[in-house]
DNA sequence: CGCTATCTTGAATCCCTTCAAGTCGCGTGG
DNA sequence: CCACGCGACTTGAAGGGATTCAAGATAGCG
């Protein structure tokens, strides 16, 4: 199913060091979580788990983009959750996932098996901190998406998607850099509550008036911030503020 | 804004002592909430706090019900959660509000001061692990609420609301008896991400095929379970398994 | 008793979906 | 090398479910 890597990278040479349930913690824990860690790796549209399945592992994205889906008995999707580097899997107290995870890239997971992990979350303040900060964000982000879900138009869900997209790449808000669309126009569809031909309309319309460009298909680079932002509908008056 | 009531009520006696913030309290633990509480009480449609509002307060719903909304600047309004009895808002280490507090009812809460409460967080583990658990649940609930929003129809987020109210009313899944519908028709649609005519026409519908009854606006009551269950789309072959 | 907020119902419209056809890009094998 | 095939994507046309706009009904409350 995966392939185990050597521990080969040191916690303090991590690319996700600063952002990751790691975050908050000193050298002589990052000693303790390096005893535990291990790496997986993943290829695209590789299933990692399965709802119900039994979770052996927590485990932080190091590289890649897995997604968190629902799906009903008749086959209807939706994306809950959209997993990006430094993003964490797993809570304490549960084993039992709630929904299907699924690599969308070529993914890489840093992993502690559970009770080593849930030993050093009772003990570690630090990481029980971060743990709490970082589920308190994604319950943040499920309401936003809520709003996007249930009140947003097409072209609407879109602009919020790429402007996410852009706001989480690195690339502050210049333009003029390119982008990285990790997922299939279906899985965006799931992503957005859409239909995949909708998704490919609304993003071929601002492809048409110039706001983004399209490099291949799992590229693109922003032509016009302000007016994606102005599509998203979160500042009715594009204003300039925040 | 409010009006406060004496403590008189014991923690030992309180509706929620099992479910809410302090469930897994011992009796000593229980004592020192029982210094920093205080009752608040608010009439319905009563706002009780803005987004952006610094909140002074840590809370538990003891009766009625509050809505969490989130507004978009040309007044589209998406409900993001409901609180019930037991329910907890405010979060250790954000006093910044992301959403519009609203009591919908009549509401009571038991409230904590902020410094002191956080200072028992610190060092009650019983309170800070209930913490964990109860912001875990509501990201479940937050994701279960993302696949109603992004792909069920009018028809089935309505039996999916109406299920979700009768299982949360106490009676587990027994028909005849009453059950208080805690929001108006515009606040059912805010919910559910539609507006409030469609919500008035399903209803209807329901009422018409003799799934539900209504005693008043206000009041409800199961005729066919198995019918409301089979509209949800929750189980797409009715069984009753689970 | 009438006022008003809330809710119901109807009719027309529209946005998104559904169904269908065609294009693009890329790896494989002839 | 290039035809072939296939998955991913685009585009068009028709259809439908929810919204919008508009009237009217109902109930709670002074």
């Amino acid at each position: 199913m995966y392939n185990i890597l050597n521990n080969r990278i040191q916690c303090s040479k991590c690319p996700i060091r600063h952002r990751a349930i790691c975050a908050h913690c000193e050298e002589d824990e990052l000693a303790l979580l390096e005893k535990i860690k291990s790496y997986h790796t993943y290829r695209a549209n590789q299933p990692i788990l399965w709802r119900g399945d039994t979770m052996p592992h927590f485990s932080s994205v190091v590289s890649g983009v897995a997604s968190l889906t629902k799906s009903m008995e008749d086959g209807r999707t939706q994306m809950v959750g959209l997993l990006l580097p430094s993003d964490f899997i797993g809570r304490p107290g549960r084993s039992i996932v709630e929904f299907d995870v699924t690599a969308t890239t070529e993914l890489t997971l840093c992993s502690f098996k559970r009770e080593p992990f849930e030993e050093l979350v009772r003990n570690i303040p630090h990481i029980a901190h971060r743990m709490v900060e970082m589920a308190l964000d994604e319950l943040d982000a499920a309401r936003e998406w809520m709003v996007l879900l249930g009140r947003k138009t097409a072209q609407e869900k879109i602009a919020s998607f790429l402007e996410m997209l852009v706001r989480r790449s690195g690339h502050p808000d210049q333009s003029n850099h390119s982008v990285d669309l990790p997922l299939t126009r279906d899985e965006i569809a799931n992503f957005l509550g859409l239909t995949l031909e909708t998704v490919s309309r609304q993003m071929s319309t601002f492809r048409k008036n110039r706001v983004i460009e399209f490099l291949d298909r799992r590229h693109f680079r922003i032509l016009d911030m302000q007016a994606l932002h102005l599509a998203t509908g979160d500042d009715a008056d594009g204003s300039i503020l925040s």
